[in-house]
DNA sequence: TCATAAACATACGTCACGTATGTGAATGCG
DNA sequence: CGCATTCACATACGTGACGTATGTTTATGA
């Protein structure tokens, strides 16, 4: 059966981007040939250029799509905690969780913000800045924590939750360092506890 | 008058690093060629991988430059401080002040976890972590603070200011976005109080 | 005084990026 | 239904940067 054109460009596009992900992933951007990974896909730079642009506009596209994962899985982890605040405390795990996986310490952590920039910078701005951010203010509503900016929050613990993922990632003992930092994430946590 | 050989490789070196440092901050390590850094300075490639090994290897030596340099500004800050617990809230200010500096958001900051790894990886392994570290232990001692880990503190405080750093350099009204970002963390430190 | 080694400079090969151009197939219109 | 056009790629080429291999000069030490 023949596809459409538009199902071809589509397909083309996921290629592309899967095959950058990977090998961005893999070696990272600067060491990522762009001849190597389309062919891999049965393509050439011809279309690679054609849909992004250049190598940091498939940058953009990978970024984008893991982000847009990223997010889909902190909504499915909050969505199905009991209360507001074990909500949040999920979440913040599931975000540090994510942080320690290597093709996101990579490519988002690493490779991004010196290619594309500081984060703050990017126009999809970090969904998950947003989604810990509602859910401060919903707790400072409820009068769970004491009553504190949400947005300054959000970003000082996504920041101390990117490190402490570093911070695990890189020990020589990732269990024990990761039951250090939970605990002082956690204490960090209960001080903002009213 | 002559300078003897010592003397002069030393020189060379420095004038290698400076460049280095002036090009790396002004457009970045991928973008900076090091032909052009290199006759800057009135030298050529050949004494860059004769001394530094290769571009990585230059980068190593800026930033263990840098470093030095804020660890030394950070004693002298806290030095001056009248108590404990007021000197590690100086410690803390000077350290996101540094962090919004220009040229170590680019070299510290992004380029150098791109190029060179995670920064947990690093051999000098931030000076800074350590000093914190130990301030928070000397307040846990003192009972100002209540009893925890100093590292995971340390580090999870370290990724809060640095984050906060890049929130309030990339802002459109920066003073504005430093008194919500020195509010948030005053109101965390607060929690580690007794 | 001379041999040696170190501190550079020079020349070259390789490779990746970006651009300019070509081509074939799908689409839209008469 | 036929044809012009546009679009989605592929191909070819130029440029520049890195790293290496190889000089060349100068200080050191025996």
């Amino acid at each position: 059966m023949h596809k459409s054109r538009a199902e071809m460009i589509v397909e083309t596009r996921a290629k592309l981007v899967a095959a950058a992900r990977e090998a961005f992933g893999a070696v990272g951007y600067a060491d990522a040939s762009m001849d190597d990974f389309t062919s891999a896909v049965g393509l050439t730079r011809g279309a690679l250029y054609h849909h992004f642009g250049d190598k940091k506009g498939l940058l953009e596209a990978v970024i984008a799509e893991i982000d847009a994962e990223m997010d889909a899985r902190l909504i499915e982890v909050t969505s199905k905690s009991a209360s507001r605040w074990q909500g949040f405390v999920d979440e913040c795990t599931a975000y540090l969780e994510m942080a320690l996986e290597p093709e996101i310490q990579r490519i988002v952590l690493r490779d991004g913000p010196s290619v594309l920039g500081d984060p703050a910078t990017w126009p999809n701005q970090s969904k998950c800045i947003r989604s810990m951010s509602a859910s401060l203010e919903g707790l400072g509503a409820a009068g769970t924590i004491k009553p504190g900016d949400p947005e300054a929050l959000a970003r000082l613990l996504n920041g101390a939750l990117l490190h402490a993922a570093s911070w695990i990632a890189n020990s020589s003992e990732p269990e024990a360092t990761s039951r250090r930092a939970v605990d002082g994430i956690k204490e960090l946590l209960n001080g903002l506890l009213k």
